[in-house]
RNA sequence: GCUCGGAUGGUGGAAUUGGUAGACACGUUGGACUUAAAAUCCAAUGACCAUUAACGGUCGUGCGGGUUCAAGUCCCGCUCCGAGUACCA
């Protein structure tokens, strides 16, 4: 019997599906106490265009990897489930008013089915889904147990607030080692206990863990919300281009800054690769160095600025303060007052990523105001500049323009002086950097220092005058949490007296409203203060209209959701717990079980984000006692992604005439809106008389560019995959599609062929283009990432169709190293398809099964026990390309070798089983075997079968190989020298020449030099 | 801009610790089988030069240098491409 793909993948999915064949046990269930190995992919969300073959390339190597420690007995956690909640699925429920739950439904619907066809070994039973209630009132609990601590850092842990109110009950705030705001007001004991309850509350908030705090955001008012950094092109929104604003507003925020230092040296222990780990470094960035103030004159106030290079403190000779600096509009002179003004209004068109990524355009305006040098007592003028950023640190810094090239661009360009510092630099081009074998000058006591000395002495002294300490700075700010945006978790939150409240644990969760619109209210509130039910009832503990709120028992809720990251931040905890899912995030005893992910596998791109904030919200959740471990993710790899082909197309536009038009407005129009009789003028108009268009776009290669002239109106455009196939190196793009492809992307209503006729409208040469056809177009492709709206997605389900899910998987792992990002280009498919051709005639003679159980010769086992070698080596290292090129050279060798023994055919179905499971088991049962292959022992080979005892000599002649020799491997250095000398293609090469050296590296290489 | 990656034949890629560059596969070409096609099997396939009976030679891992008996691999300086850059997930 042939290989038949189709049944046997769906008799084993069946199978799998039916005897839950990858539950994972829980400790109680786990009675031949197998050892636990957890491994997980990062949370897919379910995007509305469904799977794509990028998303199961990790998800293919975490199989494989799950399967194989199965092999290897271990109980094997590997769920999987969905982050539901998100932007795509709102902005989807903003254009056609269906409600996100209801497309998010969809949406996880058809991924379940995308998933289920690549046989995964996926434990269903545990999944999980961010906007479900039941899970997202866990979320809400971690919230309010965020909110109800604060971090210590003597003890470099979080504790319960209650600890910090007996603290402030007792000595105040004075000289407390604790996170908490910048501006915090000194109190005393006895001060703390004359407080107002509200004062308290307000005072407790500078040190919670989750707290209110004014922040920065890109507002855009024609939208009525704020906006990403990735949502912005070019200072206008990416939707409607409206302009878009700083804007400050109250929003949650999550003292992640906290944990810095322990984030950084959680690093050390974790087996993720070194990049991303740079990555996190960087992100964190921990500088030591000093903080110092400085007086501004005639003023009572003080700027505080950090800088690594307190060595450089005589080389100041301005500061420069963030536009957005508080003390901006209290220090500016009268005189400058207007042009401070235009300028902070300037700055606010600037999102922060274009103010940091631009240092070619410099500006900036003075204040007119002078701080005074903390050491000379010098006035030092203060500038502001949109190149410092509030947010980052004291948002102002002192220029210190001769050591740093920001600095100095800044004073080039506004004419301030640059005084150097360093001793003997030349400091007339640019700035002088280096830090070594340098000495200070022209700084008073430091002169003639070297730096690092120069640094400890100027702290000392700015410490002694009282004017600046020793400080570790970090760059991560503390995370926003709070979204404008409706499809996310409620806040279980309720405001009193303005303060904020938390609804008590046990009336969670506090369940999403309903609203008639998804978008932000007319006087700019999130999309929650179009919820008419949402109002906190104190005393029935229970959701309630609007028009009961009274400020005494009814409150308003928070109008804020949570954003994409916290259901992400803890949803690997989750997924351990089985029964008890409605009383505990995760019980004790599974926690204790699994302890942390063991193998995590996702995209790079989450370096920064999600990667971060679930290392922190495991270590908060680890010191509040509600878990055991320090960090989430003890390995990773991190898969690259699979790039799309988009074949472009040149349009250039065709004006109907008026006459033309009305032909068509007097045409019958047929079925499907197209207008009988008329082809060559209107190619589709649908019935609706509004949709006419007098334009029509005709598709012609991108290769004519280079004939046409400026003056004409052309686009360029994808053509979506799915209406073109592949000629060569080259897309075709056939009139027969036309049709189908108006019909199905209203974008492409207008279009046609391209014709020679209306190309020579434009007076090009046409005997000079040779590139026209009369019924198709050769169209020209670009490699970029795989989306929706590049129309260049390839579907899994398309593959496993064709060739199935085996095919799939090995072809995904044969396209090449998995954390590389690479093309996909199905050319390469026919290999993997044959593989498993020949990989089933192995077993079979005939088209009948036929395993003999004579014993197996030298050579097949040894080709055997290489392949386990490889595979196994290859598997730990995540090499699975190389694994399937093995897995080739095997078959087609014992193919050449007639091999039909139990002994190697055996071991062989399961070697390959973690990566083309189905017809593994297929063979397995063939075999004869009564239970799942997933189970049978990973084969393990055997150095007896190895061993080499001649070496195929590769005999180079000043390093490059001439010939080869077969030399036994027990030959000395000396025996091999002699034997190759004596050789005549030797003395060939040397033409009578004596050689110099002869460098002999036995069981590798001979070199002879001269 | 900053941070982190990457670059090897026509294509995807392989190459242990510095030791035969191009494994494996695709594609292409030729052949076998076939009425034919598909499928399958066999052979060749980095470029250039020489040879056409065989044997050879030169160049070659993004670019320019360096270290070494030996460099795709190590060092220095660049170029181009990708990812992240704090509200996409």
């Amino acid at each position: 019997m042939a290989y038949q793909f189709k049944d046997i993948e769906a008799k084993w999915q069946k199978f799998w599906a039916e005897n839950k064949t990858f539950k994972a046990q829980q400790p109680f269930e786990n009675q031949e106490t197998k050892k636990p190995f957890y491994v997980l992919d990062m949370f897919p969300y379910p995007s509305g265009a469904g799977l794509h073959v990028g998303h199961p390339l990790g998800y293919i190597a975490s199989d494989i990897y799950a399967r194989y420690k199965r092999h290897q007995g271990y109980n094997v956690l590997h769920p999987q489930g969905y982050d539901s909640f998100g932007l795509p699925a709102e902005q989807y429920a903003i254009q056609t008013g269906q409600h996100p739950a209801k497309t998010t439904q969809a949406n996880i619907k058809r991924y379940r089915e995308q998933l289920d066809r690549i046989g995964f070994s996926f434990d269903w039973d545990r999944e999980v889904r961010t906007s479900n209630p039941k899970y997202y009132r866990w979320t809400q609990w971690i919230f309010i147990q965020l909110f109800g601590s604060y971090y210590d850092y003597d003890d470099q842990k979080a504790k319960p607030i209650d600890g910090l109110v007996k603290v402030f009950d007792k000595q105040g705030n004075d000289k407390l080692n604790v996170a908490c705001d910048e501006d915090i007001v000194e109190f005393t004991a006895e001060d703390w206990k004359e407080f107002s309850e509200d004062k308290k509350e307000e005072i407790l908030l500078q040190y919670r863990l989750t707290y209110l705090a004014e922040t920065e955001v890109n507002w855009c008012p024609a939208l009525g919300t704020v906006l990403a950094n990735d949502e912005i092109v070019n200072g206008l929104s990416e939707r409607g281009g409206h302009p878009v604003e700083q804007k400050k507003m109250k929003q949650w925020s999550m003292r992640i800054s906290a944990y810095a230092e322990r984030l950084l040296q959680g690093l050390e222990n974790l087996d993720w690769s070194d990049s991303i780990k740079e990555a996190q470094r960087n992100w964190i960035g921990k500088s030591i160095g000093a903080l110092i103030q400085f007086k501004i004159q005639n003023s009572k106030f003080k700027i505080s600025a950090f800088t690594t290079r307190p060595d450089t403190i005589f080389g100041v000779s301005f500061m420069t303060l963030a536009p957005e600096h508080e003390l901006v509009e209290k220090i500016t002179t009268p005189e400058q007052k207007e042009a401070v003004e235009a300028y902070i209004k300037e700055t606010a068109k600037r999102s922060e990523r274009d103010r940091l990524a631009d240092v070619k355009t410099i500006s900036g305006v003075f204040t007119g105001a002078y701080a005074e040098h903390p050491l000379t007592q010098q006035p030092i003028p203060i500038w502001i500049g949109d190149y410092v950023l509030a947010g980052y640190g004291t948002g102002a810094v002192m220029a210190v323009p001769c050591g740093d090239q920001r600095d100095y661009d800044f004073a080039k360009h506004f004419n301030i002086p640059i005084p150097n510092i360093f001793k003997d630099t030349d400091i007339s081009k640019e700035a002088f950097g280096e830090k070594d074998n340098t000495l200070i000058t022209n700084s008073d006591f430091l002169d003639d220092l070297p730096i690092k000395k120069a640094i400890k002495v100027a702290i000392q002294a700015l410490e002694d005058k009282g004017v600046g300490q020793a400080k570790t700075n970090y760059r991560l700010r503390d995370a926003v949490f709070s979204r404008q945006r409706y499809w996310g978790e409620p806040f279980p939150v309720y405001y009193e007296n303005g303060l904020p409240k938390m609804i008590d644990e046990k009336h969670l969760p506090l369940k999403l409203p309903e609203v008639e619109k998804y978008l932000p209210t007319e006087d700019g509130e999130p999309p929650l203060g179009r919820a008419q039910t949402w109002a906190w009832n104190t005393k029935s503990n229970q959701v309630v209209d609007n028009n009961k709120i009274d400020h005494k028992t009814v409150f308003p809720l928070e109008l804020n959701t949570m954003p994409g990251w916290a259901g992400s931040s803890w949803y690997m905890f989750r997924y351990m717990e089985t029964k008890h899912r409605d009383e505990v995030f995760a019980s004790q005893d599974a926690l204790d079980y699994w302890q942390n992910v063991n193998l995590y596998v996702g995209g790079s791109e989450h370096a920064t984000g999600h990667l971060l904030y679930s290392r922190f919200w495991t270590k908060f959740l680890k010191d509040r006692g509600f878990l055991n471990v320090e960090e989430p993710f003890q390995r990773m790899i991190n898969q690259g992604m699979i790039l799309g082909e988009s074949p472009k197309a040149l349009l250039i536009p065709e004006y109907l005439t008026e006459e033309d038009f009305n032909k068509i407005s007097n045409e019958a129009v047929d079925e499907d809106g197209f207008i009988t009789g008329l082809p060559d003028i209107a190619p589709k108009i649908l019935k609706d008389k509004s949709t006419y268009k007098y334009k029509n776009w005709r598709v012609y290669p991108t290769s004519l560019l280079k004939y046409l002239n400026k003056n004409i109106e052309f686009k360029i455009e994808n053509i979506p995959i799915e209406f073109v196939y592949k000629e060569g190196e080259n897309f075709i793009f056939t009139l027969k599609k036309i049709r189908d492809i108006r019909l199905k992307y209203p974008k492409f209503n207008n279009l046609r062929i391209g014709t020679r006729e209306h190309l020579s409208q434009f007076n090009l040469d046409n005997n000079e283009i040779p590139i026209i056809y009369l019924d198709k177009v050769i169209l020209e492709f670009e490699v970029e990432k795989m989306s929706k709206s590049k129309y260049n997605v390839v579907n899994p389900d398309d593959v496993c169709d064709e060739y199935g899910a085996d095919a799939l998987r090995l072809f995904e792992m044969f396209l090449g190293p998995i954390d590389q990002a690479k093309p996909w280009n199905t050319a390469g498919l026919s290999g993997v398809v044959g593989f498993l051709k020949k990989l089933w005639k192995l077993y079979h003679q005939d088209d009948t099964f036929a395993v003999s159980d004579e014993k197996a010769d030298k050579k097949a086992l040894k080709v055997l026990h290489q392949t386990i070698k490889k595979v196994n080596a290859d598997i730990e290292d995540f090499s699975f390309n190389t694994s399937v090129s093995s897995f080739m050279i095997c078959v087609n060798e014992l193919t050449q070798l007639k091999c039909s023994s139990r002994e190697i055919l055996e071991p062989l179905c399961v070697l390959v089983a973690p990566f083309a499971p189905h017809i593994a088991e297929e063979l397995w049962e063939k075999l004869g075997h009564q239970d799942s292959v997933s189970f049978a022992e990973y084969p393990r080979h055997k150095d007896e079968y190895l061993v080499e005892d001649t070496k195929t000599y590769p005999i180079s002649f000043n390093g490059k190989m001439r010939f080869t020799l077969d030399l036994d491997l027990s030959l000395s250095k000396e025996e091999i020298e002699n034997i190759v000398m004596q050789d005549e293609r030797t003395q060939k090469q040397l033409q009578g020449r004596t050689p110099k050296k002869v460098i002999v590296v036995p069981g590798k290489i001979v070199n002879i030099v001269g």
